[in-house]
DNA sequence: CCATATAGTTGTATTATACAACTATATGGA
DNA sequence: TCCATATAGTTGTATAATACAACTATATGG
């Protein structure tokens, strides 16, 4: 596992605030107009997609659905945007450009054109072909990768299994904390405390209120999840210890683990399902969202040890 | 004058905008914190450098001074930064982080740490290199450059000239025009009115009012500046056609034009003059800002043909 | 000494973002 | 077929950010 080294990642983390403040992305308007980020890019995409919906937009700007539709609204009231309700979905829809827009579209294109190209004019190809390739590379380096999107390199087959096998807190432990450590520094306090927590959680599995899963290669545990049915009030389960090797690529191992957690869930007569997660874990958002849970509250807390911006997610059943 | 290729251009647009989403730069917070994209800015640059005053952070992050306040302000109402009075000027505040300060820096830190080291760790040291070197290529690209802070690649002497000399009227044009078209898409109606603007205002150059400056490399027209007496109100002056050719670099050309018309109106007794120009061309207007002119004015309008967003800048005297 | 410049603050206006609740429409299981 | 639930989009609400302009306190240089 080859880490970035210190110096590159500082050095890219320069470079990525210097650009911030050559484009502009902090003034209030952009590109020579008077609109703001979030327009200028609406109005590319609604030009670049046909049919496109709010919803799309809002897919495709990472912006929350309600920005999104006053953002249309307001380009619609200043004329640049029309749209027409879709003929087979009557919520829906379409947003395209209009005559006004299009002319802001282009006014848009010719100074973001010429601001490049005055910028590449400045190099040589190698360095315009190196720049592009750099903002390609990085940008897509970026995405959010869901645990089961991703293509498993080792191409080893991973099975769910219910129930404990040894070395099953270590390695939770080793998973949870390597990770927990390199992004926000947890360190010895914090293991303790997930050690102390987790053995004493196996300890309670004779209980049917309690499981857990994990995810094997072969012998090696590459992933773990737990329900831990004692720990909050009647009728609320606390999903706990949810971690993915990071030697895990793909094959739905996160979705896996986390589907049955859930059915297990249900069959238990559950009503709720809760769980605590840090603000900015994207990918891991994302797969919760996809399984039914809702972002119930966020706020700064320290119940992992040093003070982090803290989400807490709510699976309902009816 | 090579240009980067349109399609090549595109896709550095394209992979711009990509990264302003994944980096959340559209977002009310970032990195995983409560924070803005200008706060987080801010927090950084403080803790870079000792006896940071607030007109130094709104030269660094680009922001104007009263938003540079507030968000001191609002750092400090957090408990993030405190600020301490200059002992050499009492205007001045040297800001520096608390210790809370220090514990955001250090989670944000972890946070884009995080980020960036993952995003590479899915690349080869190459690619790692290649995305440094194509974000810092490209950044330093973007800055702005004063025509007067860069090298004359020529080495030729420039001097600057009072009056016509053939063919004043069309190397202007060929400028003014070619500058304008690559950037707004203006094209033969706006070459046309130029043009007859132009020849009119030679016409006037009997007129002790008016005057106009060029700016040789030998024989060649390489810059060149008016002011035209007659064409607004009693006591004002109207600067045109203001350009320098694109083939010059440095050697304060702009700047000495700048200088020949300042010292004209103030000769000839100019309460005002004026000049208009369009919106995101920052390398001019540092330089009007440097000679004493103050935007008065920004609106869309189409004076030069298609419609722009324009300022219009006075320098005033007494 | 004083007109002017400068560092920073405040008045004012506008706008953008997101959580939450709501409305209208679609969907799929009983 | 019905209805509980999901979905697309809108609105309520709150908060915060940005910038032009005017102001206050301090510095500067003729």
């Amino acid at each position: 596992m080859q880490n970035g080294s210190s110096s590159m990642v500082s050095e890219v983390r320069v470079a990525s605030r210097d650009l911030v403040r050559q484009l502009g992305l902090m003034n209030q308007t952009v590109a020579g107009t008077d609109l703001s980020v979030s327009a200028v890019h609406a109005i590319i995409e609604i030009n670049q997609t046909d049919r496109l919906s709010s919803k799309d937009l809002s897919e495709k700007l990472l912006l929350e659905k309600s920005t999104v539709s006053r953002l249309v609204k307001s380009l619609i009231k200043r004329g640049e945007v029309c749209e027409m309700r879709s003929e087979h979905d009557a919520r829906v829809k379409h947003l395209s450009l209009t005559p006004i827009g299009n002319n802001t579209l282009q006014f848009i294109d010719r100074f973001a054109e010429a601001q490049v190209s005055t910028a590449l004019d400045r190099l040589g190809n190698d360095a315009q072909a190196g720049i592009l390739k750099g903002l390609q590379d990085y940008s897509s380096a970026l995405q959010p990768r869901m645990a089961d999107e991703m293509p498993d390199r080792s191409g080893a087959a991973v099975t769910i299994e219910s129930g404990y096998s040894a070395p099953l807190i270590g390695r939770v432990l080793e998973m949870i904390v390597s990770h927990m450590n390199r992004h926000y520094g947890f360190g010895s306090s914090f293991e303790a405390k997930v050690a102390t927590e987790l053995a004493q959680f196996i300890g309670r599995l004779d209980s049917p209120q309690n499981s857990i899963w994990r995810a094997l290669r072969g012998d090696e545990i590459v992933g773990s999840i737990s329900i831990d049915g004692e720990n909050l009030e009647n009728g609320q389960a606390h999903l706990r210890w949810f971690v993915v090797s990071n030697t895990i690529r793909g094959g739905g191992v996160g979705g896996a683990l986390l589907d049955a957690a859930i059915e297990f869930c249900d069959s238990q007569g559950y009503h709720e399902c809760h769980l605590w997660t840090v603000k900015g874990l994207d990918a891991a958002r994302s797969l919760y969202e996809r399984k039914g849970f809702v972002l119930a509250e966020e706020y700064r807390g320290d119940q992992w040890g040093d003070e982090v911006l803290e989400q807490k997610f709510v699976r309902s059943v009816g």
